[in-house]
DNA sequence: ACCCTTGTGTGACCAAGGTTACACCCCCGG
DNA sequence: CCGGGGGTGTAACCTTGGTCACACAAGGGT
């Protein structure tokens, strides 16, 4: 485990701090598809990812879902921060995108991280803006984009994410991700297959145009 | 201008700092509907808003515009640290929302008093949770509303800031604001009266239900 | 070999909202 | 007092995407 943090925040933290993130954080193991935080749960742990990936959910009062973005390994949770400082309750789902290890860090060092290790401020700063960034990409595609686009999208993101240009899941998934129905995904899919963007298959799909 | 500080930033900062800020800081002011940073236009300063009130926008490519958030007296703007990090130029638009005042502060200042000031730190911090929960929403609102709804959200918004709930605009501003069209904004804009929920004039709408 | 579950394909239809075109109204300046 | 520009109302039409219904196909278990 320790190999891991050197070798993904070796280059982000100083050694002392390393050793204290080791020291008190809690490794945990999340199998891919299990929900590592779900909304409204209390936060006390803040999740530095040593492997894997995880994707970001949101979802209204209907229970309709909406994929916000992907979190790899080297990425932390900067809803969390704010969760922290806040309300106290997660605002968002995180799901395991596929077999994944974090280190829970107790919400109680942040604050003393803060003060003692420039480094720890830094990463803060720089995760809230990367997330902020991957904010404010989320509202462009709202925005701006149509559903087809936002389908292609979402495939190479995920083919990205997963370092894999063949994705494995099922229409009715991605449709969940972009708060869409099952027809509309099977539809915009068989476009794009047309125009030589992808390749169907059962359960699972390959991304030709990345 | 020092009393406008201690008024809005005087529960936050300490004396110290407060004192810093008044010497470093250059006040500026903008008049309604003024752009006080655009797209593109490179970071030196951060603003600290005294008096008034500002609207952040995004454009996509093709020039099609969309209201992010309002800020408020004692906000700032957090897209500015993010942009200080980063790119170094500015991702979004910054419109005076009606006549306001600003202190600008050399983005140098930041990391001096980041490690200085612990509530220089916390304020931040502050920050860039609350736009973080505010672009969440702008997100909940594209993804989950009907253009009716987000009209009404929109219009309550406004009101709010501007502490009245009689709205100077034109439905043409108002579809720029949504990224639509005067057309949908004229049909909704009736429904909404019809249903009581506001009250149309020429050149300015009163909100009822707030 | 048969069923059963899960995943897909497709036609028909509907609703929201974007587009075009044009009439009209208010108000201000000459 | 009249001309013109900005603001608004509305009909007609189109596109996108959401809904419903149902057929079918692949693969796994018994």
């Amino acid at each position: 485990m320790r190999d891991k943090l050197q070798q993904h925040y070796g280059y982000i933290f100083e050694g002392p701090l390393l050793d204290e993130i080791a020291q008190v954080g809690i490794q945990k193991k999340a199998s891919q598809g299990s929900v590592i935080m779900n909304i409204g749960d209390p936060i006390s742990y803040m999740p530095l990812l040593l492997e894997g990936a995880i994707k970001i959910l949101r979802e209204d009062d209907q229970g309709d879902e909406l994929l916000l973005y992907f979190l790899e390994k080297g990425d932390t949770c900067a809803m969390t921060f704010s969760c922290c400082m806040g309300h106290q309750k997660s605002e968002i789902r995180a799901v395991a995108e596929r077999d994944t290890e974090l280190l829970m860090v107790p919400v109680g060092q942040m604050e003393v991280w803060m003060g003692k290790y420039r480094s720890w401020r830094q990463f803060i700063l720089d995760s809230y803006h990367t997330r902020m960034t991957e904010l404010l990409e989320t509202v462009d595609t709202l925005a701006f984009m149509r559903m087809e686009e936002r389908l292609l999208k979402h495939l190479q993101d995920k083919a990205k994410v997963n370092h894999d240009d063949c994705i494995v899941t099922t229409h009715q998934e991605i449709a969940y991700d972009l708060n869409t129905s099952r027809v509309v995904i099977s539809r915009l899919l068989k476009k794009l297959e047309k125009e030589g963007k992808v390749e169907m298959h059962r359960s699972h799909i390959k991304v030709v145009d990345l």
